[in-house]
DNA sequence: GCCAACGTTGGC
DNA sequence: GCCAACGTTGGC
């Protein structure tokens, strides 16, 4: 089982959106970037845990935990004309893009990039990392360790 | 709004 | 296959 980092920019789906949801479980469509999409269709699987991160607001910082509940399955945006995630290069049977579904697990305290940066611990963090613009990264098991620790402290 | 960093596109 | 131009991301 691996660990991960998700960004999501609030405003278009936040923590918040997911915890409404009825089961607490949404698709993470719109992944249009190659690396992302390899980590979702070739290593995500059920029971992998992810943090679920801010980005592009005005406090960016991790927001809550959330769990994989469903495999990697074909995005259905690709095939949506009307969709500005169309693809008009993915076929049903050569899919180009996917995603998964995930379940909140639990909304934390904001943990601030300010405050994951203040820690030399976590220097080697991928969304640490200068210029990095993944939005779906690997997460060591030692920085997950040390971030949950930091999320409580008990 | 600025700008650095990176990915993608397209001409050659 | 190279690489310049362009678009996007995302923190500040």
């Amino acid at each position: 089982m691996r660990y991960w980092l998700m960004k999501s920019e609030p405003d278009v789906y936040g923590i918040e959106h997911l915890a409404k949801e009825p089961t607490k479980t949404t698709a993470w469509w719109g992944v249009r970037n190659y690396q992302a999409r390899n980590f979702m269709r070739d290593d995500m699987a059920v029971g992998d845990l992810a943090f679920f991160y801010h980005s592009s607001c005005p406090e960016p910082g991790i927001a809550g935990i959330v769990k994989v509940v469903k495999r990697a399955y074909p995005d259905a945006t690709q095939f949506d004309r009307a969709s500005k995630y169309h693809d008009e290069k993915a076929t049903l049977e050569a899919p180009r893009w996917f995603n998964v579904d995930v379940k909140l697990v639990k909304r934390t305290p904001l943990l601030p990039l300010a405050e994951l940066r203040a820690h030399p611990e976590l220097a080697d963090l991928r969304i640490l990392q200068r210029g990095n613009r993944l939005s779906i990264t690997p997460v060591e098991p030692g920085h997950w360790q040390f971030v949950m620790q930091l999320l409580d402290p008990h």
